[in-house]
DNA sequence: CATGAATGAGGTTTCATTCAT
DNA sequence: GATGAATGAAACCTCATTCAT
């Protein structure tokens, strides 16, 4: 029996960009990429700064591989949604829930998205990766309103695209904004009640559209 | 009558300020808040950075004064909307379509809230003037909905703060996230046609919702 | 008797520009720019290193504002050089031991003249006040060998840019290069009795070229 | 027979001291001491970094290296000049030509020589090597003078050294120099017909002095 | 013989802010 | 009310070099 081909020290280099990833991810989320500090992902990492660079470049191109990976993340989490098994009206449900929860639970996707998007997606415009990486939920959505148009259920005329962005931004929304609100309108809204009180509302409003 | 009795020279003053408060909207609204660079407001400004320092103390209260500023010009714009004049349909169809285009004409608006969510609302939570300056179109929608159920033609518990969130999130987001949504979409959602689109398919979700 | 209009105090500007200055000639002349560290040039100035960047902009600029000072004082002294008063021989002398003298005096010249021309002359070929600054002595230069010929003492055919450009070649590069030629022929090109043999045999070879 | 006495393995290893030697010189020529990248050799190379410390030691002591190569090879084309065999007129002709053109197409000795005289010779002063490798053209050129005299062709009292000084000064330079002066006089003194009119003085100028 | 991973020190530059008038 | 001069701290990034295999 041969001794393995592929020392196994050399894993260390895959562990070390993934602990920087992992860190940038935490630093850019929360401070947004002007104010994050490249040295403060070097420490959270416990690496060298140095090997940041060594390993992204520069802090333009370590947060495109942060963004890389968050969009990534959200389209395995999306694979893993089966619409097409479900009847319209729960596909709906689900989709909304879906979206809600898992922007809920990855704020961090909320903050880097803002980011990206202050600086008029400059990283994303120049990454071929993320261009291929549609979502696939347009197209299930389409299929749903399909169905439910022929089972007489929906409305005609519902445009996905419009509609998925709906969905999105009225969970985002919330979410993203969630701070401002709360000041303004002097309450929690992330207490436990009142985000239950938003699922509820969302879907509504949703069903309450697509239905005839 | 010779002089007048409040001195030109205030004018000056008060001309300083302003000049400062509009270039540090842009900047901050272009920028962000750990973007922006209190230089370039000096510059843009035309006066002397420690001018900037004499009048709002710091950056952080500079950011403060734009945000309020901010709040105040678009709650001055809503004062002007007259739902209670309107019969329910349009008056809704007004209040999406007024929060579009306010959106729409303001980018600065999105900007300096998505800056001020990433921190948490930190300055807002410590200015009480913004406190004080509930919207009142939450109120003015309250009233809409009651008339429209009143009058048979609007269903029931549609509770006015999720809606008023909701219309403001379609709006909000497609703009906000436009940079991002473009660049996936691979098309460009800022153009007129696509505007128009938006607009139209926001409306007729509201009104899905809100009909019987 | 009016009080003078311009505050005496405001030329420390002027002074502490023209410190940077003076340290920066050391720094660039010792070391070339790559190897010249701007925090050694704010050190020497004692002054703080951001000044540097606030009157100067950054690195580049500095050195071109070094070198415009450096070619500025070189035309300076040619300008006090009156060959147009001497004899065509007595001339030729005194170019040759002025040249040679201010190589001499002034090495500094040498070392940014050879950084400079290592980045082929990538700050002064932006620099519109150099190239202004064409050396008054070719045109003198020119007068004298016309001169000298007129009066049956020089030869014909003799460039005066050529010339010019000799006379400084045999005195520069014995300088620039004497560290090493001192090293390779294992003597001390660098003592007085050398240098004295230098200038004479430099006359001696463009005088033996230009008499008949 | 099988294997060779002296294995091929050091062939492959003297390959790369000899690529990694050749990707110094060129860095090091190109940006000097100071401006040289180890990391740019390395690549340049197509070797691993930790090679050229492994075969060389340091930076330092692979410019020395550089140097010490650059000098064996001028020594040798010199060595290819036989000036004992022609008449001194053609000797003194051909000793400029062979240096003006050794100059003219080995830019990087120009660089080197620049970058170690900028630093003092500090390398060179270290090397045994180097300072054993005294030019031959010096000796020749006294002979050369000796035999022009004494066919009552050249003047008397003319310092081998220093006429030797004085033909590498006027080749070496315009072509160092070539970036300044041409900026300086707003033309370019590296055109064909420059370098040929460069040629023509500097063979003039010295013939003119040795000759009678 | 050769290499990918990693680093401490230090490089240029930028920042919000204050000093002195 | 207004300003040019000046700064300490810290930002991003680079460098020659070494570690571990």
């Amino acid at each position: 029996m041969a001794s393995s081909p592929s020392p196994p020290r050399l894993r260390d280099a895959d562990k070390s960009q993934l602990t920087i990833l992992t860190a940038a991810l935490d630093e850019f989320s929360q401070f947004g990429f002007a104010g994050a500090r490249v040295d403060r992902i070097a420490e959270q990492a416990g690496v060298n700064k140095r090997l940041i660079y060594y390993y992204f470049g520069n802090k333009d191109d370590l947060f495109l591989a942060v963004l890389e990976r968050t969009y990534a993340d959200i389209r395995a989490a999306e694979q893993a949604l089966h619409l097409d098994a479900m009847d319209p009206v729960e596909a709906v449900r689900q989709l909304v829930s879906f979206t809600w929860h898992y922007y809920l639970e990855h704020p961090e996707f909320i903050t880097l998205l803002n980011s990206e998007n202050l600086h008029q997606a400059v990283h994303l415009k120049q990454s071929a990766r993320i261009q291929e990486m549609n979502s696939p939920l347009v197209q299930l959505l389409a299929d749903v309103l399909d169905r439910g148009r022929q089972q007489g259920l929906f409305r005609d005329g519902v445009d996905p695209i419009q509609l998925y962005i709906s969905i999105a931004s009225i969970c985002y929304f919330y979410l993203s904004n969630n701070a401002t609100l709360s000041a303004i309108f002097g309450r929690d809204l992330k207490a436990p009640k009142a985000l239950a009180q938003r699922l509820s509302h969302m879907t509504e409003m949703v069903l309450g559209y697509v239905l005839r």
